[in-house]
DNA sequence: ATTCGTTTGCTGACGCGTCAATAATCTACC
DNA sequence: GGTAGATTATTGACGCGTCAGCAAACGAAT
């Protein structure tokens, strides 16, 4: 650990634009999901859960497709339960799994809600960028996802 | 609102991309700033107040300055006051209004995290790109952050 | 079959963030 | 001066997210 490298100007101001970007973003998309009575987390769940077969997801398949732990899948899971989007059902071959369902009301939800957010993400975002800045971005983006914490996990 | 235009796979891509490193990001961020006892939210404050003028910085300010509400920078305060990283003392000149200030120890606090903070910007984002993708970067930034809500606000 | 380690899901405590409401004070206008 | 409206800071309620800990059930080795 040598004596700190702070940014340079160019890398600061970027550092700063993009949070201001990602603060901006994040707030039209749960504006316009609060409209449809959603919450970024809830519809991140309902997703998959109305693309999944007729019988649900396990919690444990839920958890890994949306990359949660299953502290953080459970509470969400609780709340949804007691709004009506989600019922939870024993898992047939696993004693210890749960099978959690769309309600009729969480398919309705996210149907409901599915068109105005691809809307916002256009239009605040996608439709904002070249394709060649797409590109860009998805490099940047799987690059530094992918980078190993180096030394110091 | 016309019938949805689903995202093509080229932005689909680059969407999740995009939201897997903000987390990877974020984590990694965290994880540094756990390390010296501080959170995001606490870093985020200590900053701007270390760099203030000796008698500290008005409520108000800090909050236009970190661009939070007053709403959640009273709570925040109010944990950190707890810690001892800062003190309120009422406003000289306007007794609707309070003066936050550095403990010795929040002094201590931020200026042991800062430089490990930005070692970790640099090794997990800034350093992973190239000058044109910071640059490219910035403008997509500000291009999206200033995107007025065009139509329906 | 018993034991041992793992997987699965849940819970409680607590920090963070938003919203709505409140009290105190300031400013401007009459 | 006095009142009306704005500004400032705080609070309580609630949703979200992490962490540590738990109990039930599984699977494999003995």
């Amino acid at each position: 650990m040598s004596n700190p490298r702070w940014l340079d100007e160019r890398a600061a101001r970027m550092w700063r634009a993009f949070h201001e970007m990602r603060r901006h973003l994040d707030k039209a998309i749960e504006r316009q999901l609060a409209d449809a009575g959603l919450s970024t987390a809830d519809y991140n769940l309902l997703v998959p859960l109305s693309e999944a077969p007729g019988d649900g997801l396990r919690a444990r398949d839920l958890a890994s497709h949306v990359d949660w732990d299953r502290s953080r899948l459970s509470h969400q899971l609780r709340r949804m339960e007691q709004r009506g989007l989600i019922t939870r059902r024993d898992c047939p071959t696993d004693a210890r799994g749960t099978m959690i369902m769309l309600t009729p009301a969480g398919r309705r939800a996210v149907e409901a809600a599915a068109p105005g957010h691809v809307e916002t993400v256009r239009r605040h975002f996608v439709d904002l960028l070249s394709p060649e800045e797409i590109d860009t971005l998805t490099a940047i983006s799987t690059r530094v996802r992918d980078s190993g914490a180096d030394i110091a996990p």
